[in-house]
RNA sequence: GGGCCUGUAGCUCAGUACGGUAGAGCGAUGGGCUCUUAACCCAUUGGCCAAGGGUUCAAAUCCCUUCAGGCCCGCCA
């Protein structure tokens, strides 16, 4: 996709869009929230995210609507959600009049919109939020009720040529996309074996009333169009939004946009029935974790909170916005310190601090990175914490508290930079970020990554010069020294002894952390309780001794 | 049955729209650094570009055919 000189790919998403010449720009997206939203979710946000700011670039201001389909019947309970006994009783009716499992919001939809909402300002996305449950109430979605009612018998036929139905005349088809909400059960459809939408009996477009059975209590009710709470169903009802909204661009999974699918089928209807020529269609890949596609019924997610509990937002951005639409990602929470040490590799090419490969295309590391922070670039980069440095120093904690491990992660990532010291941002992001691989180190690390000071020495040595050597260490803990002294005199003991000094740091770390490496020692020594130490390195050599 | 995506170094992937003879990061190995913040620097190691055929002076790149993996087409983005 990239090459020389051709920027970042929501460069040629942008050209389509202007070729419109749309009076308003309008950007749409839209999630059901059924359950807990996942990070894939945000590929469709930050797709136009990125189309929005690559237009404002170019002096084109446009509105960024997020709908959330509240107005969905609720089909079941996703598994990872332990409910009452009585929410059985739900199903059925719409997502935003079923009770809040967790009893904090109004309703089962605001519950999950407004977690995946809450994130968004977080994540650099400032979309108007849209509840279906209230955008129905509109009279424009009135009439695009009328509209349908008015014209059914083409719609129908339309339907039939993508649902591949068999019947030519459609004398038999009295299907219809209205569903109403039942005055009595409060249900939009019934859920015992499939999903059976509440359907219209009759209407009568000139007093503008209609009759309705609810089929999951049986209920029959009249009402006028404008009185009854009622929605289209799925391919109609998202064409009508787009008519209604005169959206200019919706991205949509790829799912939806197999030929002759929901895509296809909707950009009919609207043209045909609505009058709209439709928004262009921006197709995506998933984004899995792993090798599985997230699936919010199965519970196998992943949230964008949980991101942002171990990793910064924009690098959540950089792994979306640096693939291309078309291109399946693969994300892995383990893997999240690559992904923010890339981040931080194209912020210092983008600042002109690290080489750019050649054949790379400057001018999209350059887009990327403005797609990818928060807001605008800053003057000058930001000195930053190594995700990576982090996640190692911070295992220390127990042992060097908390105060130092921030006062040297922020001498260290001043020194990166050549800097004195950080400024308050700074200093900031540092901490979020010592805080962020802590959470990562717990949740996520794989074991190669973790280590700790075993309670028990894992290790001892028979071999005389290193029993000499660890001897000498005990003592020289016993004095007081700073860390560049001790790291000096142990080098020192070890070499005056004729002991390799690698080797004597590898001897060091075994009894320590039973691991051959591990972070500088000087510091490290310091930070521990003195008598503990003593006794530990002289455990390595006691073992020992009684075995001879 | 129909459609989409992917297959390039141990791993993650650039490179494919406009063909010019393979790159990056990580890893591994070796070395350096009065000697380790798993740092840094240098070097080395790495690939029949899934397979076959075609077009061409020239193919990872275009065309055809296979194979493998993933996914979608019943309101899951």
């Amino acid at each position: 996709m990239l090459s020389m000189g051709r920027g970042h790919w929501v460069r040629g998403i942008v050209e389509e869009i202007i070729k419109r010449d749309d009076e308003k720009i309008v950007i749409h997206t839209g999630k059901t929230p059924s359950g807990p939203i996942h990070i894939g979710a945000e590929r469709e946000q930050f797709i136009c995210s990125a189309i929005q700011r690559e237009l404002k670039r170019r002096g084109f201001e446009s509105t960024f609507n997020l709908i959330i389909d509240s107005y969905d019947p609720i089909k079941s309970i996703p598994a990872a959600l332990t409910v009452p006994e009585w929410f059985e009783e739900e199903l059925g009716k719409p997502l935003s009049s079923v009770p809040d499992p967790f009893g904090c919001h109004g309703s089962y939809a605001h519950h999950f919109a407004d977690e995946f909402i809450r994130c968004q300002p977080e994540l650099g996305l400032s979309p108007n939020i849209i509840y279906t449950h209230e955008l129905y109430t509109q009279p424009a979605m009135k009439d695009a009720i009328r509209t349908v009612l008015r014209r059914l018998d083409q719609l129908k036929a339309i339907r039939r040529k993508y649902l591949h139905l068999q019947e030519e005349d459609g004398s038999t088809d009295d299907w219809n996309p209205v569903m109403v909400v039942c005055e009595k059960c409060g249900r939009i459809a019934s859920m015992k074996k499939e999903v059976i939408p509440n359907r219209l009996d009759s209407w009568d477009l000139v007093k503008d009333e209609l009759t309705y059975t609810c089929s999951a209590c049986g209920h029959k009710g009249r009402g006028k169009i404008g009185d009854l709470p009622m929605k289209l169903s799925w391919r109609v009802d998202w064409s009508a939004k787009w008519a209604v909204f005169k959206v200019s661009c919706e991205p949509a999974g790829k799912d939806h946009c197999v030929k002759d699918g929901a895509y296809d089928m909707g950009l009919e209807v609207c043209k045909e029935i609505f009058g709209y020529r439709g928004p262009l269609r921006v197709p995506y890949e998933w984004l899995t974790l792993g090798e599985h596609a997230m699936k919010t019924h199965k519970g196998i997610t992943f949230t964008p909170m949980e991101w942002l509990k171990v990793a910064p937002p924009e690098a959540l951005r950089y792994l979306i916005l640096s693939v291309d639409p078309m291109r399946h990602i693969s994300f892995l929470p383990e893997r999240i310190p690559d992904i923010v040490d890339s981040f931080d590799r194209m912020e210092r090419q983008y600042y002109g601090i690290e080489r750019i490969p050649e054949n790379t295309d400057v001018e999209y590391i350059n887009d990327l990175y403005r797609l990818c922070v928060k807001s605008k670039p800053e003057e000058e980069i930001p000195a930053r914490l190594p995700y990576r440095f982090a996640t190692t120093i911070v295992q220390l904690e127990p042992l060097l508290g908390a105060e130092r491990i921030l006062s040297k992660s922020a001498e260290y990532a001043a020194r990166l930079r050549g800097k004195p010291g950080l400024t308050p941002k700074e200093f900031e992001d540092a901490k979020m970020r010592l805080s962020m691989a802590a959470q990562w180190v717990i949740q996520y690390a794989p074991p190669q990554a973790r280590f700790k000071i075993s309670d028990e020495p894992a290790f001892s040595t028979s071999d005389k010069k290193e029993r000499q050597f660890l001897e000498s260490v005990a003592q020289l803990v016993g004095k007081a020294q700073t860390e560049s002294e001790l790291q000096n005199e142990i080098f020192n003991a070890a070499r005056s002894i004729g002991l390799d000094p690698s080797r004597a740091f590898a001897v060091l770390y075994q009894i320590l952390i039973g691991s051959e490496k591990g972070p500088r020692l000087a510091p490290l020594l310091l930070a521990l309780d003195r008598d503990w130490l003593i006794k530990r390195l002289r455990s390595g050599v006691r073992s020992t001794s009684n075995e001879v």
